[in-house]
RNA sequence: GGUACCGUGGCCGAGUGGCUAGGCGCUGGUCUGCAAAACCAUGUACAGCGGUUCGAAUCCGCUCGGUACCUCCA
């Protein structure tokens, strides 16, 4: 296959050609979630978009292996919490043991996950099993100089570094912006400059999770284990970053610095963002407390929602828009998205049972270059669909019997609907999975050969009657010339 | 304050110099016992003002409005 895949670099801020650096082998790090909490619909994003990253490559005969981490060791929390780690203080919350909180939401965010049919990455390193890695790193960075001790904890010299690098490459920041703008943090005092970050942090006595290392009985700084497990992984060469916009500094920067303090070179090829989701034009996050977890939408169980909305949809809603634009939630777009998605999944039962002709009265050829295309042109996903239903509506216009396409053609249709709606967009249908129970099935035979007894007699209270019935079971039932079809909504 | 970004028809959301994006909704029609689905038809939208250009939603400037990052965050 001889196309082009464009990705937008964050740090050339444009689309460029991809080109692995050890092709077919790729590499990709994207940034997992601090597991102290149920995942909401931001976490989806990410998930959900670097999943299409991982899918299309691998469907463009990539070998690819992905990274996703967890964060375990959890981070320093806000001024308030004066250095309690978001881990330890959930802990505290509910009387549990640290790794007790990680196992339990790390179980619960991979349902989630698997729930939004996101594929498991290759690794999904956690930072707790990785000290020692973060230890050498921090080692190798304080051995060039960049990096200096300070009462037990570890600092990056960020003034240093900029000497030789450029500390901010990546955000498009200057080092004496960041010096004008900063703001009063506990444990400033022990930094050269208030833009230096922490390598490793000596615990105090309300730290439960700590590690022996040669500075202090401490644990390692955020910034450090994407770093760490990312090279051990996939090499000091990473073809590709990810993770969301909001990360990109001083984290994502940081990395940058952390690679170029330790390797001398920078750490990523290409770097991707997606961006936040909205709720009421704000981003929906933790710290605002505007968020809905994961959880709740699949179950309707919020004050902001009118009803619940399916591991697919919020799928198909997030696919629905580029991942660098923000994405506004509401409900009316979630139904609208829902809509959508089960006109799209429908389809696949027409394909189904489309009649092939002697020939093809429409053009489809065209459908394989513009899907394949709107992927490549940096992962447009919207675009993609847009040309899905375009397709949808040539499939619906044969199987009315107002166009028509040959055997082999309706074959080629088959083959590109798969490969995109299920393997690329990794969308499936999920409504309908009791169809396949077959006691079910055999007694929707039954009702619906009564009701087309009733029908026939032209009993239309009975007929009615059993459709108001089975619609209030959320069975819909729907008279088509080769009888009735149902469904479940 | 610094640095980015955004403002598209009722809603969501593509598009970045000339060619109908798409979805949902609304309205009318075909079909149907009625519905539903499907199909057909239907919206001269690009925050405002000025400029560049044969031509701008698309480039430039200003104004207004909004967001994100600068502190944990997807």
């Amino acid at each position: 296959m001889s196309r082009s895949l464009q990705i937008y670099n964050t740090l050339s801020r444009k689309k460029e050609i991809f080109e692995p650096v050890k092709a077919p082998n790729v590499g990709m790090y994207v940034c997992g979630p601090t597991v102290y909490g149920d995942a909401h619909l931001g976490h989806a994003r990410p998930a959900i978009t670097f999943d299409i990253v991982f899918r299309y490559l691998m469907h463009i005969d990539y070998k690819v292996r992905y990274v996703r981490n967890i964060t375990d060791v959890g981070h320093l929390e806000n001024d308030a919490d004066e250095g309690e780690d978001k881990i330890a203080k959930k802990a505290r919350l509910e009387k549990l043991e640290p790794m007790e909180v990680v196992k339990f939401y790390t179980d619960r965010y991979h349902q989630n996950m698997d729930q939004l049919n996101v594929l498991h990455p290759s690794i999904e390193p956690v930072a707790s099993g990785h000290i020692i890695e973060q230890i050498e790193l921090i080692k190798s960075i304080l051995k060039n100089g960049y990096a200096y001790e300070s009462q037990g904890s570890v600092y990056f010299d960020v003034d240093k570094y900029g000497h030789d690098y450029n500390y901010g490459k990546l955000s498009g920041r200057k080092t004496e912006d960041l010096l004008e703008n900063t703001r009063k943090l506990s444990g400033q005092d022990q930094k050269k400059n208030s833009f230096d970050f922490a390598l490793w942090k000596k615990s105090d006595s309300k730290h439960i999770m700590h590690w022996p290392s040669p500075w202090s009985e401490g644990y390692p700084a955020w910034h450090l284990e994407c770093s760490a497990m990312g090279e051990k992984y996939l090499g000091d060469k990473i073809d590709i970053h990810g993770g969301g916009m909001d990360l990109l500094f001083p984290h994502h920067e940081s990395e940058i610095a952390q690679s170029n303090a330790s390797r001398g070179h920078d750490p990523v090829k290409y770097w991707m963002h997606n961006n936040m989701i909205t709720i009421d034009g704000q981003k929906m996050g933790k710290s605002l407390n505007n968020f809905i977890t994961l959880d709740e939408f699949f179950t309707g169980n919020h004050d902001s929602l009118e009803k619940a909305y399916g591991p697919m949809t919020i799928r198909f809603f997030i696919l629905q828009a580029h991942y660098r634009s923000t994405l506004d939630f509401s409900n009316e777009a979630l139904q609208a998205a829902e809509k959508g998605m089960k006109k799209l999944l429908g389809i696949a039962e027409v394909i189904e049972k489309l009649q092939p002709s002697a020939n093809t009265s429409v053009n489809i050829e065209v459908f394989h270059d513009k899907l394949y295309d709107a992927i490549d042109d940096d992962f447009n996903t919207p675009i993609a669909i847009a040309h899905l239903f375009d397709l949808s509506k040539i499939i619906n216009q044969v199987n009315d019997g107002k166009a028509s396409l040959t055997k082999s053609d309706i074959e080629k249709i088959k083959k590109l609907y798969s490969s995109f709606v299920y393997d690329i967009l990794g969308l499936k249908n999920d409504f309908i999975d009791s169809k396949d129970d077959s006691l079910v099935s055999e007694l929707m035979e039954t009702i619906l050969t009564l009701r087309r007894n009733a029908k026939d007699n032209k009993d239309w209270a009975t007929a009615d009657k059993i459709r108001d019935e089975l619609a209030k079971l959320n069975i819909s039932v729907k008279d088509t010339k080769d009888g009735a079809d149902w469904s479940i909504n």
